[in-house]
DNA sequence: CGAGCCTAGCTTTTT
DNA sequence: GCTAGGCTCG
């Protein structure tokens, strides 16, 4: 099925290294690509892609799965302009957007309606709040219980780890070791209301396709047989069933390139298991092993910072980065008094740069968590340092754009009644309780005479729920495009926007993005698929200009990305390592991963800072240590400890 | 049963 | 800064 094409464009030997080429030109089987930060990962992938459709390879039969849409479509872009469109022809998306290709393909098989909805954050939330409140008999104490959140992430370990819910409770929530019972009760009702309401959310994307490929061999050998060539990017990322979800899809072939690096696992809070890259070559046989160590990024003194941190880590692949960028600035370690003077030092370094020619966003932020930048970000306002902000909480998740997705979600999937309640709510005089009823008399029946008797029954109510069904007629309008169907939506929501927050203009400005983005989809479906599986971040649309702005970023979204200058701040106990993490070992070894992954970031320029003491509003201004991950690390690895 | 007002408590990371 | 939860009144 490879037929050498006499007069490739590409010197593919020449503008790789000879490890890289040995990836890039496996004729057929699985490989698997340990790669070191910065070692040109990317590049071998597109080259990959770029060589398998310059052997004849139908561009078609080729599965490049990544962790984020964005991740995909930068490489296939690159594939794109080192050969030509062919490469763009490639699938390319996360495991979640796969899996709901091929449930939206083939879910009937499996018993799921096709027009299910994928529920988001927020719906899930909703669900086991209703199914927490709905415990019979019910709790006596609810403040000790765990919240819905905390409920949530016990669920998605189970799934995504694949073990029980009263193994992850007494690992990892001993304290609620009590409430295993009513955990279990909760979860089963999630399941009922998930089943009734024709919703699958994240877990159940994977948890479903990959029961579709396991219960049916021939489905298993037609989807197998059309993806020839598999290529799994941050391989180190992926959990249980996603590594179940590679090995169904390579049935037949085994043709699968994996590429990670175990040093660079930072989400095993949500079931990612480096033991998958371990265990690749047994699930695998005769699996090549090609391992990358030259670091093109980074400059030697940086490299001597980030090899001292995995060299204290207790496990993993022991792997040696080396550069021939011999020469640059020694990193600085900078202990400021107070978290101010971090936010000043951080302003001036920036202001600096620019001073000498240098180009905003060539310079990065890192932090372990979105809030730890707010004193910074008004900090940089008050100076006019322009920035964006990646991480931390995105725009969809705002209660009123939910609200008005929510419009659409009941008009896409009717039989969706976490999201019947949601607009119920916002008429007024109706709260909770009136909302699940009328929610569950709608679920009966879904016909315009069936909303119309409710509309008669409910006497007081009668007006502003007629509106709504109107509304929602229109919505379901296939006449109208999404836009307008947005523009609709909105439309009915300005007086309660307005009645309820103080800041209606500025989440108006919000809402109209979000109509405007709705613009490039060509369903209602498609549209709210793509809002839950990739949200859109707000200022990181085309509607804002990226470039020559300062990047602030959580750690966990700045992997695979690179700056010329990358300064750490809060790099202090109780920030980084979080005290979420202290108590287990586990957990420890991820934070210090997460310290490699933020210092293999920079190129030339990295700045550690690290304030001296932090203002606890219990406390007042309290002291506290720098990071043990910096404080095992020889010091004449740095310049000027102090400021 | 809903709405409005107050307070406490609190914040990891994301598909 | 923000919202989930409690409390009270209509």
């Amino acid at each position: 099925m490879i037929f050498n094409v006499p007069g490739s464009s590409i010197d593919y030997s020449a503008q790789t290294n000879p490890e890289q080429y040995a990836a890039i030109t496996v004729p057929e089987g699985p490989v698997l690509v340990i790669a070191g930060a910065g070692s040109g990962k990317t590049r071998t992938i597109v080259y990959r892609v770029a060589w398998l459709i310059d052997q004849g390879v139908d561009p078609h039969s080729i599965l490049l799965l990544t962790f984020t849409r964005k991740a995909a479509t930068e490489m296939l872009n690159r594939a794109s302009r080192l050969l030509d469109g062919r490469a763009a022809m490639v699938f390319g998306g996360t495991f979640h957007s796969v899996g709901y290709s091929l449930l939206k393909k083939y879910s009937q098989s499996i018993g799921i309606e096709r027009s299910f909805s994928i529920m988001d954050q927020r719906d899930i939330l909703d669900a086991l709040e209703q199914a927490r409140k709905g415990l019979n008999p019910p709790v006596t104490d609810l403040k000790s219980f765990p919240k819905a959140k905390t409920i949530y992430e016990i669920l998605s370990r189970t799934v995504g780890a694949s073990i029980e819910i009263e193994r992850v409770v007494s690992d990892r929530y001993p304290h609620f070791e009590e409430y295993i019972p009513e955990i279990n009760k909760i979860s089963h009702e999630y399941n009922n209301i998930k089943k009734k309401n024709n919703l699958l959310d994240y877990d159940d994307l994977l948890t479903e396709s990959v029961r579709l490929l396991e219960e049916s061999d021939e489905l298993r050998a037609h989807i197998s047989s059309n993806w020839r060539f598999l290529l799994v990017d941050e391989y180190q990322d992926t959990n249980r069933l996603q590594a179940k979800m590679v090995r169904m899809l390579a049935t037949g072939h085994d043709n699968v390139m994996a590429v990670g690096d175990d040093s660079q696992s930072i989400y095993s809070f949500r079931g990612a298991n480096f033991q998958n890259i371990i265990e690749f070559p047994d699930i695998f046989p005769n699996t090549r092993i090609i391992k990358l160590e030259e670091n093109y990024r980074s400059t030697q003194p940086i490299l001597n910072v980030t090899n001292q941190i995995i060299d204290f880590a207790s496990f993993g692949y022991r792997k040696r980065l080396f550069t021939r960028r011999a020469t640059g600035p020694l990193p600085f370690l900078l202990r400021p008094a107070s978290e101010q003077d971090q936010s000043r030092i951080v302003t001036r370094l920036v202001l600096d740069a620019l001073k000498h020619g240098g180009r905003l966003d060539d310079i990065a932020v890192l932090f372990r968590a979105g809030f730890h930048s707010f004193e910074l970000e008004s900090e940089l306002a008050r100076n006019s340092v322009p920035f964006v902000k990646y991480g931390g909480f995105k725009f969809v998740e705002s209660q009123h754009i939910k609200d008005v997705l929510a419009y659409l979600k009941v008009s896409n999937n009717p039989k969706d009644l976490v999201s019947w309640v949601r607009v119920l709510k916002m008429l007024p005089g109706i709260g909770d309780k009136t909302a699940v009823k009328l929610a569950n008399s709608i679920g009966k029946d879904f016909t315009t005479a069936g909303l119309e008797a409710i509309c008669q029954k409910s006497g007081k109510h009668k007006e502003s729920l007629s509106q709504l069904f109107d509304l929602y007629q229109r919505l379901r309008d296939n006449q109208t495009s999404l836009q307008e169907k947005l523009d609709t939506a909105v439309r009915h929501y300005l007086p309660y926007l307005q009645a309820s927050f103080d800041n209606y203009p500025k989440r108006l400005k919000d809402l109209e993005q979000l109509a405007s983005m709705s613009g490039a989809y060509p369903s209602v479906a498609e549209f709210l698929a793509e809002v839950a599986l990739e949200p859109p971040e707000a200022e990181n649309s085309d509607y804002f200009d990226t470039s020559q702005k300062l990047v602030l970023s959580t750690i966990h979204s700045a992997k695979g990305l690179e700056w010329e200058t990358v300064i750490i701040i809060w790099a202090t106990e109780g920030r980084i390592p979080s005290p979420m993490a202290f108590n287990s070992a586990d957990d420890l070894e991820e934070e210090r991963r997460l310290i490699y992954v933020a210092t293999t970031r920079a190129k030339r320029n990295l700045v550690i800072i690290a304030p001296q003491t932090v203002y606890d509003r219990r406390l007042g201004t309290v002291p506290v240590a720098l990071s043990r991950f910096f404080d095992q690390i020889s010091p004449d690895s740095f310049q000027s400890y102090f400021t």
